[in-house]
DNA sequence: GCAGGCACGC
DNA sequence: GACGTACGTGCCTGCT
């Protein structure tokens, strides 16, 4: 017997979930994608999973249905579509073309119905149904033949439901669905049902009695006085609302199951529909091969040339310049290929023959030949690697992109480049493979690749610049971003200097302490086992010795510290754990972690940071992240002891900005009793304490100021009222009390909370000090967590990032200190509100008034800004 | 190679 | 009431 699997999809019900699961995406033209992408996600892993032979996609037709003589009330109240699903519709319908899938609706009937009379059609042996909705409904379909798979959470996690599967889960026959639903009716539909029934006694009944009919034929029998009142009262309800929940079977169709055959479709169609809405992912999934063979295409169009001796004439300016690597680990890696272009030609040099040439070299160093680049960093660091000078920098692709958009998942040149409209570039990971398998290709791919990403930047820097110019951005990107590259490039090529032998005798004394302690811990559960392992320690704990557990993750029992912290008076294995666990983050992160990255000839390290990642303006660090390194309990600090100055008789300077977000705040919002705070130079922490407590500097508690720093810290790091229960150890309802007592004594904080969320509602953004941007679409949003999240969001990235706006201007303007000031000291470090430097002893006094100077001066708020700065041999020494 | 759990800094 | 709650990096385990 020749099988024949038809699908049936429920189209509203599967569009309503897939734009509620996916936050409210749109392409370029600003058109809402989200529930046509998901609803895209679904069909794709139908058609690769269930392979149909035969598809149907099911809609509502118009407003009223044959239901609404019935009940004219029929799905009253209901919320209407929003505007944003309901302008999706017709892409969704366009996607189900393309792939030549049958899609029906029908006047006075619902998709229900629609998919109720073709799967009863498809009833013959030969026919094997599935039913895909997010309506629970249609589980009254089910039978031998006919499986609905239910939408769980979000789009992609369906459970399907055979008759067995039903039974298990609900005790219940397909049949009795329309029973239950009569009985406790349905707030969504408006279905009445009988008030004060509800999923559990309806199961009930229908357990005892099968039906409705029964049901309401044996009320005498119902215990409960209040019950059979209610059944008796509502009996007519009851039938009507069974009534409305059956779903019709004769629906009149002009097309049978033959006609719904599945399988016949334009690739071309599909690869259209999905460029138009700018799917990429889904496009690379579908049809990876004609997107690159497009490329290529397009390649083949650019003229260049391949040169081998670098022409004067031919380094005009301005120029875009490329400078390839293939390991995101820059330092010290080989530059495999460069490509110019400017408006004498297109041009590629092989690494030889650019770093031998002096012309081109000179060129590089020459501060009025212009240059235009994707990541002027990372140029920087390479050349510098090599010698090599880089000045000029005018215009930096990368930077131009973070900072119109910081949210874009990628600032990869294809991406930008697709984004902004600037030509074709391949990814690197078509031209170069990725992982193990990454290569440089032939010169020949190498230099059309290269010279497409110089054309694209070329191309790009007017429009691009143009952008930021009407967002008042393009200072921020001159005068501050571009400038503050060339200073982190010249501190990662700087680097740090090391002890090592500190860093071993350490690494050593935590080796020992740590199978001292590993032993304990295992004696004591009476059994050896994997300490690190969450899983393992959680069996441990809460299984063998029966500690209670208090919290659960996805996997198991949590373990995480501040639970074993609950426990630990309960046994004493918990000090030992939570002792390990400290010893042990040091010795593989931090022992073990910087001794793999010390440069052998040098003993520095030299760390980079990403300056075009963040959502708030920050700087990271990364490989190493030289900005976690531990400071608060004593013996991780010890690890700063191995940071020290690179030359003999030179000290480190550390100099970090005190309470710069609260300042910031205090300025920002104007109020009056925080400013109070920072020109009378008290400490924060105590004069919140002060205002929000109502007792005097001397009637302050430990507890009061504990209390008050965690509100200050949840103001400038924007946690919730969950949050600040969770640092405090008290109820969520006592964060909020907290929280608006906090309010009431800065209102003018309030007062800049509320209205910074809603400036940013109606533009879409918010912006710092000098500028910076990010978008919050989500403040928009139905969905309470994302817009809630996005309101903290608005209210504390003006702070933060405004701090990071003042101190990447500090490291500005200490840069030009450097070059200009003739000091020998250098710029190592910035920990987010703090700058590291190494420096000869003659130098310390004066330099020491010139970093405060040039910090506390970075701009001008209306508190001031106060910096403390220290010296030692060590990073540890300097606090 | 990847996800999850955990922990470090600001 | 709301299924997840500052960000970013990196280590380890345990699975594919």
């Amino acid at each position: 017997m020749i099988l024949k699997k038809l699908v049936l999809i429920d189209g509203n019900s599967i569009a309503y979930r897939a734009f509620f699961a996916l936050p409210l995406l749109n392409n370029d033209k600003g058109v809402y994608t989200n529930a046509v992408y998901g609803f895209t996600t679904m069909l794709m892993k139908i058609i690769e999973e269930d392979k149909p032979t035969h598809m149907l996609v099911a809609f509502d037709a118009g407003k009223t249905t044959f239901r609404h003589k019935t009940f004219s009330e029929y799905k009253g109240g209901r919320q209407k579509t929003p505007p944003e699903l309901s302008e999706q519709f017709p892409l969704v319908r366009e996607l189900l073309d393309a792939f030549q899938i049958k899609r029906f609706e029908a006047e006075n009937y619902e998709a229900d119905d629609i998919i109720g009379t073709f799967a009863k059609e498809a009833a013959g042996e030969e026919w094997q149904v599935k039913i895909y909705t997010g309506d629970k409904d249609l589980l009254q379909l089910v039978s031998d033949n006919v499986t609905v798979s239910l939408t769980k959470k979000g789009i992609s996690q369906v459970e399907e439901y055979t008759p067995a599967f039903l039974h298990e889960k609900y005790g219940l026959e397909p049949k009795q669905i329309i029973d239950m639903k009569g009985l406790m009716g349905d707030s969504s539909d408006n279905i009445p049902g009988v008030p004060g029934v509800g999923e559990k006694t309806a199961l009930k009944l229908l357990k005892e009695f099968g039906t409705i009919e029964k049901v309401l034929d044996s009320i005498e029998q119902i215990s409960g006085k209040k019950m059979k009142e209610r059944l008796e009262e509502n009996k007519e309800q009851a039938m009507m609302s069974k009534d409305l929940a059956t779903i019709f079977l004769e629906v009149p169709l002009d097309m049978d199951l033959n006609d719904l055959g599945f399988g016949e479709y334009e690739s071309k169609d599909v690869v259209q529909f999905f460029k138009e809405l700018e799917f990429k992912s889904l496009l690379e999934k579908f049809a990876p091969d004609e997107q690159m063979d497009e490329v290529q295409e397009k390649v083949e169009d650019l003229q260049f040339e391949i040169l081998t001796d670098i022409k004067k004439e031919q380094l005009s300016s301005p120029a875009a310049l490329i400078v390839e690597v293939l390991d995101e680990h820059y330092h010290q890696s080989e530059i495999i290929g460069i490509a110019l272009v400017n408006e004498t030609g297109r041009y590629y040099l092989s690494p030889e023959t650019a770093l031998q040439s002096e012309v081109f070299k000179a060129w590089l160093k020459d501060e009025t030949k212009k240059k235009w680049i994707f990541d002027a960093k990372r140029a920087v660091v390479l050349f510098g690697w090599q010698g090599v000078e880089l000045t000029g920098v005018e215009f930096d692709l990368l930077m131009a992109s973070y900072l119109l958009d910081p949210s874009h998942s990628s600032h990869d040149m294809d991406d930008i480049v697709q984004r902004k409209n600037g030509g074709y570039v391949q990814s690197d990971e078509v031209v170069y493979g990725k992982g193990a398998k990454r290569k440089a290709p032939e010169e020949e791919v190498l230099a059309e690749h290269l010279v497409r990403k110089a054309q694209a930047t070329f191309d790009l820097k007017e429009p691009l610049e143009n952008e930021l110019k009407e967002n008042e951005q393009f200072e921020l990107f001159y005068d501050l971003e571009l400038p503050l590259s060339l200073v982190l490039g010249q501190m990662e090529l700087t680097g740090v200097k090391v002890d090592k032998a500190q860093l071993v005798q350490m690494g050593e004394d935590l080796e020992e302490r740590l199978s001292k302690l590993e032993q304990d811990i295992h004696e004591l559960a009476g059994q050896s086992f994997n300490i690190n392992s969450p899983k393992q320690l959680g069996e441990i704990l809460f299984e063998k010795l029966e500690l209670p557990p208090i919290k659960k993750t996805k996997t198991g029992y949590s373990t995480s510290a501040d639970v074993l912290e609950k426990l630990a008076g309960k046994h004493e294995i918990i000090d030992h754990i939570l002792h390990y666990r400290q010893l042990g983050k040091l010795n593989s992160t931090y022992i073990e972690g910087l001794l793999k990255v010390i440069k052998e000839d040098s003993s520095k390290i030299h760390t980079r940071f990403n300056q075009a990642l963040t959502q708030t303006g920050r700087l990271s660090s990364t490989d190493p992240n030289l900005q976690n390194i531990p400071i608060r309990l004593e013996e991780g600090r010890k690890i700063r002891k191995a940071f020290i100055a690179s030359e003999k008789g030179w000290k480190i300077i550390a100099a970090d900005y005190s309470q710069i977000e609260l300042r910031v705040l205090a300025h920002i919002s104007g109020d009056e009793k925080l400013k109070e705070a920072f020109q009378e130079d008290m400490d924060v922490h105590t004069k919140t304490a002060m205002d929000v407590f109502h007792v005097k500097e001397d009637e302050v508690t430990s507890t009061m100021r504990r209390s008050a720093k965690a509100v200050n810290f949840g103001i400038v790091y924007g946690i919730s009222d969950y949050g600040l229960s969770q640092s405090l150890n008290i109820t969520r309802k006592e964060a909020a009390e907290f929280i608006e007592r906090y309010f009431q004594s800065y209102p003018k904080v309030k007062q800049y909370m509320d209205e910074i969320v809603e400036e940013a509602r109606e533009s879409g953004y918010v912006a710092t000090l000098l500028h910076r941007r990010r978008y919050l679409p989500e403040l928009t949003s139905r969905n309470f967590n994302l817009r809630s999240f996005a309101e903290r969001t608005a209210m504390n990235t003006p702070i933060q990032g405004t701090a990071a706006d003042i101190i990447k201007k500090a490291m500005v303007d200490m840069g030009n200190e450097l070059e200009g000031g003739n000091w020998k000291a250098r710029l190592l470090l910035q920990v987010h509100d703090e700058l590291i430097f190494e420096v000869p002893d003659e130098e310390v006094n004066d330099f020491l008034k010139v970093i405060t100077d040039v910090m506390e001066n970075a701009v001008e708020l209306d508190v001031p800004l106060k910096v403390d700065a220290e010296i030692g041999e060590s990073w540890y020494d300097a606090k």
